[in-house]
DNA sequence: ATGAAAGCGCTAACAC
DNA sequence: GTGTTAGCGCTTTCAT
């Protein structure tokens, strides 16, 4: 092993008592401001590193993260869950614990709520999957408190987080219109259906889907579609009015899991797998509809990795008090398609079998 | 802290020293058989679970793994090594280093005589991308003196490795398969292409892609074609082949990376952007050939992940015993369009963007 | 074959 | 404000 640098050869080096340079090291009080900047001067000029396993043997207690996000029965979230478990387990050797803070999906103002009356000295560290800009209060009264704030799944850019987690929305809708219009060849009417008066990425995934069919396939047509919320109606009637018009292909990019199940049910009733339908996030019934030829492919948000990482990263800061160079981090979305659904099973990359 | 079970624990319940019960729990020798079946019952019992950080800094001495892989100026290999140096990174923290021994892919015997050669006493564990099913005898060697070497990047399924890390080769052509017949809409001629005399993971990926199209898209014509080797004439020779023929539209699957950047090449010189041409691996020049549309998709191995997580899974046995529930353990296969070759910067995920 | 004890590098509690 | 010291759970060396 390299000769490691230790708190007590910095002492040392500095004349001083091991005591004072954890002191300084660590930003704690009852420290002379030069005191502590000798000490952390000669650290840095030695390079020192800490010895997390030294600290974490000692420390003896764990550290708590919080992680505040939406669930229901959809496996987008019951992913997200597992992710986290699994960097728990990893962590807990670390002494890092996890606490699973959930409220509604469609109800941002429970998350609220929650905000208001959680007790925040309970926590050394927060995750958190924001339903509503207005968390960006909590979130920068905590990071004024100290302690790291992550945010997952859904960003809010101007906030005081240490990072922020997730898919490209812009991109999963490039990449939807780019095998759109390869499939197509270029050619016939398409209509995008989602959410987008409640959901923000949907709006994204839109934008960058436009954007590629007007750069690259010109001569697709784009139809407007009305919202969907969460009613099969609304998707039937889109479809209809797209199936309408006078095109020799038609084609359909669904920006969610909800109306990426019900465009695939639509498609199915009608028996037209001559329509180019491309979705989003994967559950079991919408593996199936692409394994029988019902949807060409689906982008995937791995939503495991978004609870994943989003833990391990916080924990890197906790043991280690590593910072990301850039406080946007991705996760790149991937293509589903029926070769590699197999993959995938209650709408998870299958852990057991995939690293 | 959820109380956590202790060597002193089991020393106190077992009325011995906590000397004995780290020879019995560590396979240790100088230690009565019966003495050490009674603790081992007795951790097991109790549900003991070693303490890492404990055990890594009361050790202060650090464990040692052997990198074995063929590396030559290609994205590919550097994208391996940069996986393992990462993980190096963070586990060095961990009193684990790691040596790089590199050879020449296209040499199979001089990795060979480089295992001949090898002390193997200096080393805690192995890694080995293995060149030649030669390789099994030291994999088994090793395996019998209570090493644990993993194998990557291409697998010895009769040796007595620990695990084998990689891509699912046929799902990688079944993939291509796929986007093919999509592109194609059913209709038209292929060839594929590759050096499948010398390197064994190109005709799985032949048979995957064979498959589907037989399957699922069974009007397109597959035209035998003759090995490439590394010479671009020949993939201009079965190209010519193929565009002799009278069908209406042609797609090419090649099935490595120096195939498809001669296949990028010929269909460029070509100026044939009606050519389906699906490629494997990605290298800047095969990534421009993507954006400027001569290639339509890609499949990636992620060499980086192969790397990084063979590295963390050895470490994870190395520290705390951890044995995979699967020998067999893959990576997903990536598919790569135009609008997401911007992720990729010298053949690799970026990662200080992606995680 | 077994036990005792000295650390590994750090934190936290206490003394000055 | 600073120094001292007792552990954290394990490995290793030295006695017995």
């Amino acid at each position: 092993m390299a000769k490691r640098v230790t708190m007590e050869m910095i002492a040392r080096a500095c004349d001083t008592s091991i005591g004072t340079v954890d002191r300084a090291l660590n930003n704690r009080k009852g420290i002379n401001a030069e005191t502590r900047q000798r000490i952390m001067g000669k650290a840095e000029e030695l390079g020192y590193r800490p010895n997390i396993m030294a600290s974490a043997l000692s420390r003896n207690t764990d550290a708590r993260i919080a992680f505040i996000y939406p669930t229901n029965a959809h496996a987008f979230f019951s992913c997200i869950t597992k992710g986290i478990q699994k960097a728990e387990a990893e962590l807990s050797r670390y002494g890092i614990e996890i606490d699973y803070i959930n409220t509604d999906p469609h109800d941002p103002a429970s998350q609220l709520k929650l905000l208001e009356e959680l007790d925040f000295d309970g926590y050394d560290a927060f995750a958190i999957n924001p339903l509503s800009s207005k968390c960006s209060a909590f979130v920068d009264a905590i990071a004024d408190s100290g302690k790291p704030v992550a945010l997952f799944n859904n960003d809010l850019p101007a906030s005081r987080r240490l990072f922020y987690l997730g898919t490209d929305n812009s991109q999963c809708g490039r990449i939807a219109g780019e095998i759109m219009g390869l499939i197509m060849q270029g050619e016939g009417a398409v209509t995008v259906l989602g959410n987008f008066v409640h959901i923000m990425p949907f709006y994204e995934r839109y934008e960058g889907f436009c954007e590629v069919i007007h750069d690259y396939y010109p001569n697709i047509d784009i139809f407007p579609s009305s919202d969907c919320r969460y009613e099969q109606d609304l998707v039937e009637k889109n479809i209809d009015k797209l199936l309408a018009s006078d095109a020799k292909k038609f084609g359909i990019f669904s920006t969610g899991y909800s109306c990426t199940e019900m465009a695939c049910r639509s498609v199915e009733a009608r028996g037209r797998k001559d329509i180019t339908l491309v979705g989003c996030d994967v559950s079991d019934e919408i593996a199936e509809a692409v394994k029988k030829g019902w949807c060409k492919a689906l982008l995937y948000q791995d939503p495991f990795q978004q609870g994943y990482q989003t833990a391990q990263l916080l924990a890197r800061n906790l043991l280690e008090g590593w910072v990301p160079e850039h406080s946007t981090l991705s996760i790149e979305t991937r293509t589903v398609l029926r070769q590699n659904t197999v993959n995938y099973s209650g709408g998870i990359l299958r852990r057991e079998l995939f690293i």
